[in-house]
DNA sequence: TCCGTAAGATACGGATCGTATCTAATTCCT
DNA sequence: AGGAATTAGATACGATCCGTATCTTACGGA
């Protein structure tokens, strides 16, 4: 907002004040609020300063968002594969809720046009999931409730698939639904594959 | 484009012409070259026109969207769940590309604040798969091939879930997808809860 | 202290939005 | 058939936003 003009900011500092700012703006009027001019003007500083650190509106969207989410810590080991998951989805839905439903549509019409982005996007939203979904099954498998023998990608990504098409189709994701997604298609599925133990 | 000057059209004849424009500018220009102005123009009509039947953009490329969508007729039997479930697949594949991964986003986004889209948009593009692939199950149960004894939702909705995720986040479903969703993921999913004979 | 770098202000051309206004064509109604 | 009501189509407008260029000036490092 109407910022002093005593001092000039620069660097990091420069960096977060505009990221926030792109947060109160999709906060108070949606992602169409999110304007190269608004933003300059919310974290005063002005236009050219944000075309040197990102090329346009969709790269300063993706930075906003990663930004803000929480860096994916591990998934605290609940004893089985089961809760595990469990737990795995409802970190995962708590960092879409952080995004929003809103923003992440935004993101992802921006990010149509521009592989470069919308590579940095899949890696950063979905590649870290990934990894803790492989760690997951990893540990359940060292306590032998599953083998992992031709577990093909499909397999491992499911569980965060549904996840996502759910967010994206309802903006929100209840238990029961994380409950579903792991007991009447994730854990048959493996069982249907012979997996489980 | 150059229209004659000859005469005046109105009411479903001009809907139409300018659904159309819409759907020229898409193939020649991608989503960004759909914009009011130009729309207007190629259509040999003018933006109060346009404004007269939707409120801005977004709604013009739902009713675009909606407008070229095929009616999904019935899945031809082709004696298998697996294959049944395939052939699917691929009819909701070409509806999606049809409309497009930019103008769906762009209806999921109008969905979020219109209530009324909502309804028409879940009605056409989720309800009536949803219907195929409950005549696909039946058609399996007839044949034998499966029990659809406390077969739910979550279950019948699996592969078009999939799908729908794959294509928004990717914009393309290659054949090797749909044979995975279908061969890794769903059949093993009943077989799983024994419901596969 | 001085110099290079980058912040911040301003202005620009171009595109688009959504609206207001006006006219004339077409359809409807009597 | 003819007048009234409707609405297509043309045009112009203010506003907003894009991305860039230019200029001044504050800051930080040597």
């Amino acid at each position: 907002m109407a910022r002093e003009q005593r001092t000039r900011r620069r660097g990091k500092e420069l960096e977060t004040a505009i990221l926030e700012a792109v947060w109160t703006e999709l906060r108070e009027g949606g992602p169409e609020a999110v304007t190269m001019e608004r933003v300059a003007k919310r974290a005063g500083t002005s236009k050219p300063v944000l075309y040197r650190r990102w090329r346009g509106r969709a790269e300063l969207l993706v930075a906003a968002a990663l930004y803000r989410l929480p860096d994916a810590e591990a998934v605290p080991d609940a004893g089985t594969l089961r809760d595990d998951t469990v737990s795995l989805l409802k970190l995962m839905r708590q960092r879409l809720l952080t995004v929003g439903r809103e923003p992440m549509l935004g993101i992802l019409t921006e990010v149509v046009h521009n592989q470069e982005v919308n590579e940095k996007v899949v890696k950063q939203l979905i590649g870290r999931l990934r990894d803790l979904m492989t760690d997951v099954l990893a540990r359940a498998e060292e306590r032998g409730e599953v083998t992992l023998d031709g577990l093909d990608e499909r397999l491992r990504r499911l569980p965060i698939d549904l996840l996502r098409n759910e967010f994206i189709l309802n903006g929100a994701v209840p238990d029961e639904s994380i409950a579903e997604i792991v007991d009447m298609v994730f854990l048959p599925a493996l069982a249907g594959r012979g997996m489980l133990r």
